[in-house]
DNA sequence: ATGCTCACG
DNA sequence: ACGTACGTGAGCATC
């Protein structure tokens, strides 16, 4: 039978991945990127071609052969990076996984060895296969031998055949290094002959063939060309040797031996785990097939009485997908240290003994996305009590960075590897379907089997990191409250936005109008491939900044045209209008349910820094700052006549906190004296007094503030303002001396990073930072500014989910109507009956100012009205 | 599916 | 020299 085989040069895409990828990290931080690109390339490669025998050669060591011929090969070389030399081991694991043979020979380079390989293979006939990043190789191709070479990304590939060799370079493969020998190669140090680059190499060889015959006929070649020829012929003839790829190396095994078995996928399984490749486990379907799970007994129960419900219960509501809200509820799951049942939902809802424990405070249950169960039951007048664990939110807090989607991948963190995601059982995209019950209830009593078992190990986390409070006393019930928030909803005047829309859509026909007359034609003003055609090439408007797909046409590259071009500000005025009608009009008027109300999900598990998210819909994102846009909130309504919005926000929160943790004596001062804080850095920065602070010194100190929540950089203040860099450094470096405590904290913040490998907020929320000792600048310079904003602004969001708690507490405990509805991250909504309105103007910003003690006091506004616009 | 753009804090 | 402000979600165009 015909072989197919398959040779990789190991150390060459190793490298290649290593700087065509970002370094991605495991969770223990090891980076993971190199082996990575590899392993797409190898699973791109493996589904391509079928080959029935492989082999991954490596270079042995430092010297070869080559360097006996001349001392300097791979010379000058930079080390290799210590984030890579820690990825060869797991690449070697993986190549074992893959049951693919590696293979490396004292005194020789993994070229040589794949040289000799397919020179025996043609010589038998089979075909072909070399997979490199180094072009060098292609000097190997041939009418049975293929080279591939990865391009920038890894899986994508150029391949050399004798044809495409002769059609890029008009060369024969051999003629390859003829090419090196003229032009040489700076990275292995080949010297080439100097002044001779690619153009003029390819040149000497179309006229003359090889060296050797630039050389018989050096009498036709004249001036600088010759003389640089002349000199360095010797250097000519000993590159072209180092370049070329020994074919008869001692290599001891045979192409027999290199038969490809396919991968095991237990073992190929455990290293992806190990890397924490998730997208690639979850891509593959024998994930959940071929690893063997452990058996599981359960109950299917079609009656539910007391006797079932203990004391302590795992319980796992199986929904049918993300969106609580509204979606099929399909089962319920128990477990308990022996036992493990599985409830139809018909059983569910008809059974009062249910109904009483799920509500009894003095009953533990250990959930999953509480949230999520919580709010679906609600649906089904079911209410919550005594939710004692939950493991999602748990994860967490252990590591914010993670993704938490599905359950599968959440204990996967934990080595427990008992239960399958949920794509695995109901599909994806137009296949998604519900399985057969018994499928569907062993996934579901796995669920529960799992929450139960995992939550030890969460827990002993949780301890070990001094973090069982913020989980406990923070997040936990602040997932229940936020499930009677979604849950309850956000009237919206549907009519409003509808009449809005249509006013939108008449001046923006308009506009639309305009900027075809002053363009010349139609064309799609929304593309802006199309658009940046119309502006940059048919007006020949300069450009500004590009994007790497074409010009860049944002909103500040605009700005920066208007006065050159007419219908520059048409197109501004489009988009803002536009952006005003898709997302927030139509966007929303979809995510109207039947009771008139949005009921946006507050995802808890999300973001990074502690803070919420919003979606379907996202109302953290309700336009505020023009006034097109903030007439949006006038259908933001209470959902009862007569009564009212009210909004409370923190002022100037992260800035206070930054004062709390930097200790800076000048900013305590001003928050102390409740002092404009943009004021009172203009004047510490331009060393004048308050009424010399004019309205640019203070928009300018503004920007510096906000840049020293970000993690500041010179380059970005400096496009925040559109200063020069230099402008923007010394700024900055007068605005540290001016809050030397402020420069502590930065230095602190980066210093514990570097120490501990994550920083903290004031109630011990963690963020890991594994780039932060990066040898790439970006990669440390991303993490450095994360270390200085994620205290910050991870504190903040503490501090409100704190103060939320408080908030629910007070209404319950006052027995008040008042709902509260929203939480943008700094600031309270609320709809509140009028009579009450006199109570909370005290109780909120009360019960929000006392939520943390910092060493500078919390100041909250207060503001009410007819609707979400008028609460100003 | 990905990139660009833009809405918020 | 490197090339960016921190954290999000949604809609649209384009592949």
């Amino acid at each position: 039978m015909a072989k197919k085989i398959l040779l990789l040069d190991g150390n060459s895409l190793a490298y290649r991945a290593f700087f065509a990828l970002p370094l991605l990290t495991n969770e223990q931080g090891i980076h993971t990127n190199a082996v990575y690109g590899f392993t797409m390339m190898l699973q791109k490669i493996l589904e391509e071609e079928q080959p029935t025998h492989m082999i991954v050669a490596f270079d042995a060591g430092k010297t070869t052969f080559r360097n006996e011929m001349f001392g300097e090969y791979k010379g000058g070389r930079q080390k290799t990076p210590p984030e890579l030399s820690e990825q060869f081991p797991y690449l070697r694991k993986l190549i074992d996984a893959y049951r693919i043979k590696t293979y490396e020979l004292p005194n020789y380079e993994a070229d040589d060895i794949i040289g000799t390989l397919s020179l025996e293979a043609e010589k038998e006939g089979d075909e072909v296969i070399v997979i490199s990043g180094d072009k060098d190789l292609t000097q190997l191709a041939s009418a049975s031998t293929t080279v591939y070479i990865t391009r920038k990304g890894m899986t994508d590939i150029e391949k050399y055949t004798v044809d495409h060799i002769r059609e890029k370079y008009n060369l024969a493969p051999l003629q390859i290094i003829d090419m090196k020998g003229l032009m040489g190669d700076a990275s292995d140090n080949i010297p080439g002959v100097p002044g001779v680059g690619e153009k003029t190499a390819l040149k000497l060889l179309a006229a003359h063939g090889s060296v050797e015959g630039v050389y018989e006929a050096i009498d036709q070649q004249k001036g600088k060309m010759k003389e640089k020829l002349v000199a360095n012929e010797d250097l000519a003839y000993i590159s072209k040797k180092l370049a070329t790829i020994e074919r008869s190396a001692p290599v001891e095994v045979s192409i027999e031996e290199l038969s490809y078995p396919g991968p095991d996928h237990d073992e190929l399984v455990k290293v992806w785990n190990e890397l924490a490749f998730k997208s690639l486990l979850e891509k593959l379907d024998y994930t959940a097939e071929e690893t063997t799970k452990k058996e599981l007994e359960f109950e299917v129960l079609t009656e539910l009485d007391a006797s079932i419900l203990e004391d302590e219960m795992a319980i796992h509501l199986e929904m049918y997908d993300e969106q609580y809200h509204t979606c099929d509820l399909l089962g319920v799951s128990l477990a308990t240290a022996d036992k493990t049942y599985v409830v139809p939902m018909e059983t569910i809802t008809q059974s009062q003994a249910f109904k009483e424990w799920f509500a009894d405070d003095s009953k533990k249950k250990y959930m999953s996305d509480s949230k999520a169960a919580t709010a679906a039951f609600y649906r089904y007048g079911l209410g919550v009590d005594g939710v004692d664990f939950d493991l999602m939110l748990g994860a967490y807090i252990v590591n914010p960075s993670l993704t938490y989607t599905d359950l599968a991948n959440i204990v996967q963190e934990y080595g427990y590897t008992d239960v399958a995601q949920n794509e695995q059982i109901y599909g994806k995209g137009a296949k998604k379907a519900v399985p057969e019950a018994a499928i569907l209830n062993e996934h579901m009593a796995r669920k529960a089997r799992t929450i139960w078992e995992v939550r030890p190990m969460v827990l002993k986390k949780l301890q070990e990191n001094e973090q069982f409070d913020l989980y406990n006393k923070l997040e936990l019930p602040l997932a229940t409250i936020l499930g009677e928030m979604e849950s309850f909803g956000v009237k919206v005047d549907k009519e409003q936005l509808v009449e809005m829309g249509k006013d939108l859509s008449h001046k923006l026909e308009k506009i639309e109008f305009d900027i075809y007359g002053l363009a010349g034609e139609r064309f799609n003003i929304n593309s802006p491939k199309q658009l940046g055609v119309i502006l940059f090439e048919k007006l020949g408007l300069p450009v500004q900044k590009k994007t790497k797909t074409g010009y860049s046409t944002a909103a500040d590259v605009l700005e920066k045209l208007e006065g050159k071009h007419e219908v520059i500000s048409y197109i501004l005025m489009y988009r803002q209008l536009g952006k005003i009608r898709s997302t927030y009009i139509e966007g929303l008027l979809k995510e109207i349910h039947e009771d008139g109300k949005v009921h946006t999900r507050f995802q808890q598990a999300l973001t990074t820094t502690g803070r919420l998210s919003s979606i379907n819909p996202n109302l953290q994102n309700i336009p505020v700052r023009l006034e097109e846009g903030r007439k949006i909130r006038k259908a933001f309504v209470p959902s009862q006549p007569g009564w009212v919005m009210v909004a409370a926000d923190y002022s100037q929160i992260e800035l206070r906190v930054l004062a709390d943790m930097s200790k800076d004596e000048s900013l305590i001062e001003a928050f102390q004296n409740d002092m404009d804080i943009h004021t009172k850095t203009a004047m510490d920065v331009y060393g004048v007094g308050a009424e010399d602070v004019t309205p640019n010194m203070r928009r300018a100190a503004k920007a510096v503030n906000f840049g020293i929540v970000y993690g500041i950089s010179d380059y970005g203040l400096s496009q925040n303002l559109n200063i020069t860099r230099k402008e923007a450094a010394e700024f900055i470096d007068t605005y540290l001396k001016s809050f030397p405590g402020v420069k502590r904290y930065m230095d602190e913040s980066i210093q514990m990073a570097k120490k501990n490998g994550f920083v903290t907020t004031i109630m011990n929320r963690r963020r890991y930072l594994p780039d932060i000792n990066s040898s790439n600048f970006n990669l440390r310079s991303f993490a450095e500014r994360t270390a200085m904003n994620t205290p910050i602004q991870g504190s903040a969001a503490d501090i409100i989910k704190k103060a939320m708690i408080d908030m629910a507490d007070a209404l319950k405990r006052e027995n008040m109507q008042t709902r509260m509805l929203l939480q943008v991250h700094d600031e309270l909504i609320f709809e509140a009956p009028p009579n009450e309105l006199e109570k909370l103007k005290t109780l909120v910003p009360q019960a929000m100012e006392s939520a943390v003690t910092l060493n500078v006091p919390l100041k909250v506004d207060f503001a009410f009205g007819d609707t979400w616009y008028d609460t100003k």
